[in-house]
DNA sequence: TTTTTTTAATAGTATTACTATTATTAATAA
DNA sequence: TTATTAATAATAGTAATACTATTAAAAAAA
């Protein structure tokens, strides 16, 4: 017997559930390598399309834009995330270790189990870390966030911030330290390969980065 | 006699320097207000054209295009900041006062002199916050970081990194933790705004953010 | 087997992101 | 002052992008 983990996001996501069809999730595996490649301007539909042997109109069917598409990646990546955070706590009592759990998770996530489904976890993070921002830094925010569409983000956020509650009941800035933990964790993964003398972190040393996200982390909250 | 304070940004952020004529400036200073109507992905140079009475090609004579715009902006913005800082640093010897009064500025920068030259600093800093890390999160990052377009952005980053190390000579993060404050200075009032869930702080409450980053500085470097 | 429904391909359009060329204006030299 | 040259901007395009309406084919249900 196999288990398989099926993860339901948001069905405002997309027009037609990808995952549904045989092309559905084509789209799904072959627009990942190509949006790293190439990177979310350059990409377009019509050359995934090409990519998957298919038409431009068909990949329309399931997604409104790529946008959409990106925020789907999006969904998907933090619904794992949360997913394997909750795996990964399982019967661990102390707070503390909780949270350092966490942060080692984010910093790392293609670790220990690497190709989740059909979806390379590497190019998958990777993704995340270099356009995932853009998934919310647009005009239709608010719009996305009515629809629930940053959910498993901000689940993530919640979950991390009633643990620093739970550690420090006192404690004013809970969201804010969260948020800040988990941006920052990708935002230094960035900088480290782009842009190095914005941080002391060296690209790949992630044990550096682990050590940086929990002494500011503690350090604020102890 | 009057003082007036120009700004000599990076040649290469433009084809032709939109400072030396009456287009180019009209071109500058209008482009700031449709940017932030529109958002960067619905501002075109067609649009931007029709709005200052001129056209497509004229406004592509200045800028190779809008992205290139978008990280004159940003170029534009962190030399102001890095001028104020520097301007308010004047005469002030303790390094915990210094990096308070950076701080105070990275959330308010409209603040005390509000126009400056023909932009308009709140709408110059509403841009950077809703828009300004598509400046650097491209496949272009490295080549523009080469030609050094994030220079003023990385020298407030190199001038903070300095007073963290002048305030604690063993602290082992300062520029990451530079970057840090930078980077939350900035997010965290955008998700005031559209995504108040990530975030304890209310929109507009600078006075709580600036302690939200004074608390994560602090603590992390005493 | 026929009908209905689902799915994908064809064939478009409006807009975007540019560029080559031409016209106009301004500056300089004869 | 006029002619020449240089700087600047407008005209008129093109290739690519971001879609959509319609038709065709395949699968499922009656």
């Amino acid at each position: 017997m196999e288990i398989e983990l099926k993860i339901k996001l948001n069905d405002k996501l997309y027009l037609k559930d990808p995952m549904e069809s045989e092309l559905g999730r084509l789209i799904i595996k072959e627009a990942l390598p190509l949006l790293n490649e190439l990177g979310f301007e350059d990409f377009t539909f019509k050359k995934l399309a090409f990519a998957i042997n298919t038409t431009e109109a068909s990949v329309y069917r399931y997604f409104e834009n790529k946008h959409k598409l990106l925020v789907y990646y999006h969904a998907w990546y933090w619904s794992l995330m949360l997913y394997r955070i909750n795996f990964s706590l399982q019967n661990i009592t102390s707070t503390e270790l909780k949270l350092k759990r966490i942060i080692k998770l984010l910093v790392n996530p293609a670790h220990a189990q690497n190709n989740v489904q059909l979806l390379d976890l590497y190019l998958l993070s990777k993704l995340i870390i270099e356009e995932g921002s853009k998934s919310f830094l647009t005009k239709n925010v608010e719009l996305e966030n009515k629809d629930k569409l940053f959910k498993p983000y901000k689940d993530i956020c919640a979950l991390f911030s009633g643990l620093i509650k739970a550690f420090n009941p006192k404690y004013k800035y809970s969201h804010s330290l969260a948020t800040t933990i988990l941006e920052v964790a990708h935002s230094h993964q960035f900088h480290a390969h782009y842009l190095p003398s914005l941080t002391d972190i060296k690209y790949g040393d992630e044990k550096k980065l682990i050590d940086f996200l929990n002494h500011i982390l503690f350090s604020s909250i102890k």
